[in-house]
DNA sequence: ATATAATGTAAGTAACTAGTTACAAACATT
DNA sequence: AATGTTTGTAACTAGTTACTTACATTATAT
């Protein structure tokens, strides 16, 4: 692994347990295990080593949703996009609460933060949109349904189960397909109709 | 206001908005209005006036969600909870934000954000819990029913809604109004027998 | 009017912070 | 073997940070 490498890895793992102003180059430098110096030879200011930082957390964020191999209904897709959601969000929690908290006085993060989710939205907007096609679920707009089950797997899993103990997170992910399977999909489902 | 109430107010607006080693004790000191050795006089330490910071926040979130003079519906006593808990989300995503970074480092932080959402999850969960005896709800976990209304609200508002425009909360409130009418109240209610 | 408590002023401490500069050592390339 | 690149060492700057001490001033209460 190259210098660069090293130190933009050391520094992802300070940033995002301390977030920008809680990091300092030295401890970047020293966790990266080469000089001081060496930091700001490659990037110039914290600042750059920041945001170049951020860039390959991004790029660590790409997610595809849907697994084409497998032969699933409807249930099962959607049960198995929310459940990879889900853990990219328990895996990744503490640089989104961290990033979360940075992009309160940096505008520029929030689409950053948010062009990850906002991809995912629109993979299942498209999904809804067949299936609503299909008469399989109700008709209304799939952009609040991709939408909404977005935010009920980024609420459960940041607002509740990232801030309970690491050691139950096989149960909260049981817990999310309870609520998916159990709620979720019977509020989207066409019960009227032909099924 | 007293010295201390105003050094408090200062602490909250800054420690909100930079976190904690994103704010000094010197810009608290300022905004305050006081010398920089008062606040050491009062509180002794930047940690201190961070604790009694969030004390103060912690105490400003009590919320009712429920309004007893007003008589609704469950639809309707459910969206009027919901838009409450938005509308709390929404005026204080900031601190929530903080609060969600800094307790990666002070897992105390966790237990003290989470008492509130509790708090709330608990009384939802009784409400369900008579809605489902009553059997307008289908049987089912009222707690999983609670969590999944809560988790829907943060994740909306916090995950998505707080990260666009801030002039489209009315339009955020009425979204969230049509996630929860159209498929959170259909999921959960009991469609097969007497209503 | 006087004692008491709360505040301001001022100076200072010791550690830390981002970032620079100059020089030497290690390294790989040709 | 010579050369250029990358790195380490070390010293330094200039500003910041939390926090302290000593003394003067103001407000409050009795």
């Amino acid at each position: 692994m190259s210098t660069k490498d090293k130190l933009i890895e050391a520094a992802i793992k300070l940033f995002e347990e301390k977030g920008y102003s809680g990091t300092t180059t030295a401890a970047i430098a020293a966790s990266a295990g080469v000089a001081d110096v060496t930091l700001f030879r490659h990037f110039g200011s914290k600042e750059v080593i920041f945001k170049e930082a951020l860039k390959k957390i991004q790029n660590s964020g790409e997610l595809e949703l849907f697994e084409d191999n497998k032969q699933l209904d409807y249930m099962g897709t959607i049960l198995y996009a929310s459940r990879k959601l889900c853990k990219y969000f328990i895996k990744e929690n503490r640089t989104i609460r961290m990033m979360l908290f940075e992009s309160i006085r940096n505008p520029l993060l929030c689409n950053f933060l948010t062009e990850g989710p906002m991809k995912n939205i629109k993979y299942l907007s498209r999904y809804f949109s067949s299936l609503i096609s299909d008469g399989i679920l109700k008709s209304g707009d799939p952009k609040v349904y991709a939408e909404s089950l977005v935010s009920l797997v980024f609420g459960y899993t940041i607002g509740l189960a990232s801030l309970r103990d690491e050691d139950k997170i096989e149960e909260s992910l049981n817990q999310l397909d309870k609520m998916i399977s159990d709620f979720f999909i019977p509020g989207i489902e066409n019960k009227g109709r032909d099924k």
